[in-house]
RNA sequence: GGACCGGUGGCUGAGUGGUUGAAAGCGCUCCCCUGCUAAGGGAGUAUACGUCAAAAGCGUAUCGAGGGUUCGAAUCCCUCCCGGUCCGCCA
């Protein structure tokens, strides 16, 4: 969540650039300000009492030692008493208001993200390799059909639409490419590897800013305590929730394997077709923690290291920046990384590489002590590593010869076994 | 799932209602002494928040978490969480 004090300090500042998100967050902030300013109110005015009745009660103390009658200042402290509970509950109420706003108030943009209102002004930064020269580019439902290796008739019936079941050679192309890029990241990119709970608590949720904004995408179990990660970043990330990091312990990077289960709720028909959005995905993520001093050099260490893949893969892509309007709640800055999937006939995004800046280490108090004894708290980035389905459908659409044979990339083969599919 | 025992500062570990934010030891930091493969002496050693222009200072809170009792709680009561051991069950 934001810095209190940020806020505090730059209020119009704050608001500026939220305003850019064109959300309606900015208009929270002068509601924060007040929940802000009666807090500290209280707490000051309940902190001289608390004072007061210290001293006071010490006082108690000492006449009874001395056999001597102390009602008096009894029930004196006794009032006190009850002046501290009245300010504590009106000055916890403006704290859990103020909590509860700065919750549902998105990341400040970075300054240098361009502005813009939504997703068509999204820059390209860059692009990759070549379009493969097809005269006819088959869709992956075609090829996936062909080959029997989706069905999404299994998957409907074990748990409806929006679930897909991959049968043999579908497995073991998707297994593949897991094992693919977990000894890239992990052997290659220096990443530790991970295999974390899928089955997560609801701070956890909350520490990386899934919740409570966006409750209704998630899958939630017993009375919404635990819920079904929606992607690795979130028990990845919570691996160092509440922890006091050394500074030379930084950065930390970590990469996992993990399913994500999100309900995607209002997106019915928008880019769903075939495996391009599913209620379970699988996902090879990348998370690193580190100092904020180099948080940027690192967001672009990291998309790198998301880019690596497609390159090894031999597969074209382009690199987009989010504007202001269209950058994630909890992200300061995102490169989103789209393959060209030719049966689509456009870009698909496969991987969102996010740097949160000191937001979710906020929420989730991850900090570090620099080499001042300082605590401060760390930026967090998420470069999501690589959505399988999507991976896969740019792999089988890209690859794809006339015949509809899938040539099965180099770096691929000694995990896939075969050179064609 | 059941039973019992625990959860105190970086660590070990005192402390069962009144100057205890917390003894002691260890560790660590700084200083002093000492010419030698070591020892001794001294000082310091949590975090958050509030107050302040800021630092210092001051104040408040924090002894697993949250409630309660009390003039006053690490200490008593309740709920929950976590750990250990034993039993049951089990891929």
């Amino acid at each position: 969540m934001l810095d209190i004090k940020v806020i505090r300090d730059n209020p119009d500042l704050v608001k500026e650039r939220l305003a850019h998100r064109h959300d309606g967050s900015a208009d929270l902030i002068d509601e924060v300000l007040a929940c802000d300013e009666t807090r500290r109110k209280n707490e000051t005015a309940k902190q001289a009492l608390q004072s007061e009745r210290k001293s006071t009660s010490k006082e108690i103390g000492k006449l009874r030692a001395n056999g001597e009658d102390s009602s008096g200042i009894e029930t004196e402290v006794k009032k006190i008493g009850e002046q501290i509970k009245a300010l504590d509950d009106e000055g916890s109420k403006a704290a859990k208001r103020q909590t509860e706003l700065l919750l549902n108030i998105p990341n400040l943009p970075y300054d240098d993200c361009p502005v813009g209102a939504d997703e068509e002004a999204n820059p390209i930064l860059r692009s990759w390799g070549e379009k493969p020269a097809l005269i006819e580019a088959r869709d992956h439902l075609d090829l996936a059909e062909d080959k029997g290796i989706i069905s999404f008739d299994d998957g409907a019936r074990l748990s409806g639409s929006g679930f897909a079941v991959y049968r043999g050679e579908g497995a073991r192309l998707q297994r593949a490419l897991i094992q693919f890029l977990l000894d890239l990241q992990g052997r290659e990119n220096g990443y530790e590897e991970v295999n974390v709970p899928h089955i997560i608590k609801r701070e956890c949720m909350e520490g990386t800013g899934q919740l409570p904004k966006f409750e209704d995408d998630m899958y939630g179990t017993e009375n919404n305590e635990f819920f079904l990660a929606p992607t690795a970043e979130v028990p990845v990330t919570n691996l160092y929730r509440d922890t006091l990091l050394a500074e030379e312990d930084l950065p930390i990077k970590l990469t996992a394997h993990t399913p994500c289960f999100r309900r995607e709720a209002g997106s019915a028909g928008r880019d769903n077709r075939g495996i391009i959005r599913m209620h379970q995905f699988d996902k090879v993520e990348l998370v690193q923690i580190v100092d904020p001093s180099t948080s940027m050099a690192v967001l672009e260490e990291l998309t790198g290291h998301a880019e690596a893949a497609l390159q090894k893969l031999g597969l074209h892509y382009q690199v987009i920046e989010l504007c202001t309007g269209d950058v994630g709640f909890s992200s300061c800055k995102t490169y989103d990384i789209e393959v060209w999937a030719p049966g689509q006939g456009k870009y698909l995004e496969v991987s969102s590489c996010s740097c949160f800046g000191d937001y979710q280490a906020r929420r989730m108090k991850l900090r570090y002590k620099d080499a001042d004894g300082r605590n401060n708290f760390c930026h967090t980035l998420n470069g999501s590593g690589t959505a399988l389905p999507r991976l896969l459908v740019a792999l089988l659409e890209q690859c794809q010869d006339a015949e509809g044979i899938v040539h099965i990339p180099e770096a691929l083969q000694p995990y896939y076994g075969e050179a064609t599919l």
